[in-house]
DNA sequence: TATACATCCTCCAGCAGGGGGAGAGTCAAG
DNA sequence: CTTGACTCTCCCCCTGCTGGAGGATGTATA
């Protein structure tokens, strides 16, 4: 029989943990004083700290460490929760080695351009959305108006307004300067007719990488190179159409107008 | 402007978040209004907030996230910052790492003797330690109670207490049946004297992998080969002379007494 | 036996990064 | 004017402890 003191050098665990350890449920002395409330433990219950600091190790939380030192527990139950540990772990791995990815990625871009990049690039989960569209070759990316027209005045008609920002989404597979397979969007509620110019459709939900630009139309390129590069460097690989979201569009679709904010989103899974 | 539900919304995070992050002066939303107290924000402020969830997928804690978003801060900090960055990832992947072998090792002796493990194994660090000592091969194991009486003799002559329980290294690097390179060790204050049978020195500190074992001395020795296993199979490397702590001695130095508690000690470094 | 001094006890507060919910006030549409 | 959807602040909770305050106990020495 020795006190908290003692125990707690040979255990080499910390008094404060030792008294947590008895409020929690795992390690209860072998004796409390009824009178003092000093704590005794004895020489014995060594094996059974060892037992709870061998399993935290392992990264088990105290909790389910409490369940296993319980006797009643089957092999088999025990397997299973070391297969769950295991599988925790490595996933933890995964995060952490992405984030090592992009620690690394922005310190190469540091030393490349010495300065803090503009652009920072975020994967967010997005919902199904459905969006009612005009699709058509342009031959520019600016020359865009007359699709949104047709749009537009088609919601004007059905009386539909939209459920959030507009976009275009740009269908070609490369980077093109001309004859450009874009879309026009604007998500909406659902029970709206279609024409012959305006399709409805609902696209998947998924992960995007996504960008936020701000400054004019024309400089939005060197922000999409960024993200594609981003993309490469951190490990995913783009799956679907980049989209344009119109957060704050320019006034009269102006290619020039620095007070726009766009983002841009790419569709991307984890290589 | 917009209300902080469609800021969340849009940006994918909390309304619980954002109010956390304007109350930590990462991101205040560009106008509060005085009555109401009402959260509003702008779009533009999308891309404050990406760089903010952009260096918290690096890993960086908030504290340091408002550091960084400062623009008072020079590429030299900020690439400092993004190698302590680094090695704290790399040091957090070694851990897990080692944890993963940990349970992978359990998870494989559970496979094959289908029980949970009898002996615990778990790293410490130890104190250098000032011990007094006698030192002889003997024939076998169990004959070393002429040892200890020529210590205990000793020390009661001088009048000196061991100041922790005694123990016993083993100083042959293989395992031997016979002619045991044993020295018996009392740990003491300093300031003893030797004499020609009794030394004293001080032992250094450093890593220990521990088990406890309770039961006879008879069967010292499968806890010592469990140990063992576990070094090896956990990437570590035994460094010197393996200890057995007599925390409970056996009545009359007996092999077969049950109730004693002895630890065992080998002092390990990392591979 | 008195007095140090070490050790022990039980609360309470705090860390990071928010989540959950109560109770009350606001906003826009019908 | 009402309804329902938002929003506000405030407080407690999570993990696995650590630190400190204030008070009670245990042991060694003068």
């Amino acid at each position: 029989m020795m006190r908290i003191g003692e125990f707690s050098r040979i255990s080499k665990v910390s008094i404060k943990t030792l008294r947590y350890y008895d409020e929690a449920g795992l390690l209860h002395p072998a004796r409390v004083d009824d009178f003092t409330g000093y704590r005794y433990y004895t020489f014995s219950q060594l094996a059974r700290l060892h037992r709870i600091l061998a399993l935290k190790e392992m990264g088990f939380p105290l909790e389910q460490i409490g369940r296993l030192l319980g006797d009643d527990l089957s092999a088999e139950q025990l397997r299973g929760m070391l297969k769950a540990r295991l599988s925790e772990i490595q996933a933890r791995l995964e995060d952490e080695m992405a984030r090592l990815a992009r620690v690394e990625a922005r310190l190469r871009l540091l030393e490349k351009e010495n300065q803090m990049s503009q652009v920072e690039v975020v994967v967010k989960t997005v919902e199904p959305l459905t969006i009612a569209s005009v699709r058509d070759i342009i031959p520019t990316y600016s020359e865009q108006g007359h699709l949104w027209r047709d749009l537009e005045g088609y919601l004007a008609i059905q009386r539909v307004r939209p459920s959030g920002p507009c976009f275009t989404m740009y269908h070609d597979d490369e980077y093109r300067e001309r004859d450009v397979d874009a879309e026009v969007c604007e998500p909406i509620a659902l029970g709206l007719g279609e024409s012959n110019r305006v399709r409805v459709r609902s696209l998947p939900g998924g992960q995007m990488a996504s960008a936020i630009h701000r400054g004019p139309y024309q400089t939005l390129n060197e922000t999409i190179q960024e993200i594609v590069k981003w993309i490469e460097s951190n490990g995913y690989r783009v799956t679907g159409p980049e989209r344009e979201v119109y957060l704050v569009p320019a006034r009269n679709g102006s290619q020039t107008d620095p007070d726009t904010v766009t983002e841009v989103q790419f569709p991307v899974e984890k290589v």
